[in-house]
DNA sequence: ACCGAGTGAGCAATATAGTGCACAAAGAAA
DNA sequence: TTTCTTTGTGCACTATATTGCTCACTCGGT
């Protein structure tokens, strides 16, 4: 008697955009994705529509047919916001005692944290990670130059920086003592 | 005619599982959770069994119950295994240059970056973080006592750490000089 | 104009998710 | 023992997810 199709469950919004958004991606017409998946085109049109209130076995037939995890369809669209903060959130009793948050990302799946130390003249050129990588650095000792997409930053001691490592990168260390620094690796 | 109660969505088999360790980390009976949910209590034994083919707003009013992301119930609960490495993944052509890999962790939304600095004798006593959070440590000034479940920790610098952040927890510096470190925490 | 592909929507039939009740088995505390 | 709590299960009923059908609409191409 209730429901009125209100469907309050954010997690069916993003459904529904994200079902369309990776059909699309994948180049295939409801009639396609519904003989792949096995699921009715009449139920994939109203899971678009999010008017109905999809099962979970239903759903995984549709990501397995999309080429894609289960949680990929049901995670916000906008999570691949990440954002550089910067800010103060704590401060000790003793003056100098503080806590700074640097970044706060969305992750989706992984996080690596690496330490690094770059001699002077060394360098380290990796391969552009895919879409959505990003790293988050910090550095501790010495001074680090980036170069991101053929833009050079000196990053210096107690500093940090983020940026999105799908574009080609370099480590290099041109100062005249070695460079560590913390290296994060996130998607 | 078919199903035959097979349900070979792998989805489904993590739901069962993740509900009920979620329910019981939260210490809440089955009458319990279907009074806070709204979801019959029968559903609640179909769901934890596996033999019902749960829909999104159902379990999405139970994940609001548990108080949990809805990710967080369709999750494979092995996903939860955070490694600690610390292996040398790369050396430069210099002598000293290294990059080392201190963990890897399964990231489930979540990750915050922070630096921190503790002047000797201060002290900070965080709340425990809900079942699943965890936190990286790498200290790269002076010395941090960890206490974990009232046992102790000393992290020197250079040295890296990691604990899961449900239990009681507090950083302390017993040292002569500031602590500094990275705290990254994860989800 | 016509035509075909892609899509949205209405409807009736069916499969099944979801509810409420009643009862049984197990464990813990009196 | 008795009592209470928690959990699993069978059953009948209701709500709704899912299907296959239909028709209508839009947009390009010819």
């Amino acid at each position: 008697m209730h429901k009125e199709n209100s469907q309050r469950a954010s997690v069916l919004q993003h459904v529904s955009q994200n079902v369309r958004r990776l059909r699309h991606a994948a180049e295939l017409s409801q009639t396609a994705l519904a003989e792949k998946s096995g699921v009715s085109r009449r139920m994939l049109v109203a899971i678009e529509a999010g008017e109905k209130n999809v099962s979970l076995s239903t759903l995984d037939r549709v990501a397995e047919a999309l080429d894609v995890a289960f949680s990929d369809l049901i995670q916000a669209p906008d999570a691949r916001d990440h954002s550089r903060i910067n800010e103060l959130a704590w401060a000790g009793e003793i003056e100098g005692s503080k806590a700074v948050l640097l970044a706060k990302a969305t992750a989706r799946r992984e996080v690596e944290l690496w330490e690094w130390r770059l001699e002077p003249g060394d360098r380290y050129c990796p391969d552009p990670d895919l879409e959505g990588w990003s790293e988050q650095l910090f550095v501790f000792e010495g001074s680090l130059t980036l170069v991101v997409d053929d833009v050079e930053t000196i990053i210096a001691a107690g500093e940090f920086f983020m940026f999105p490592s799908h574009q080609p990168h370099a480590y290099r260390n041109e100062g005249p003592v070695a460079v560590r620094f913390i290296r994060n690796v996130v998607i």
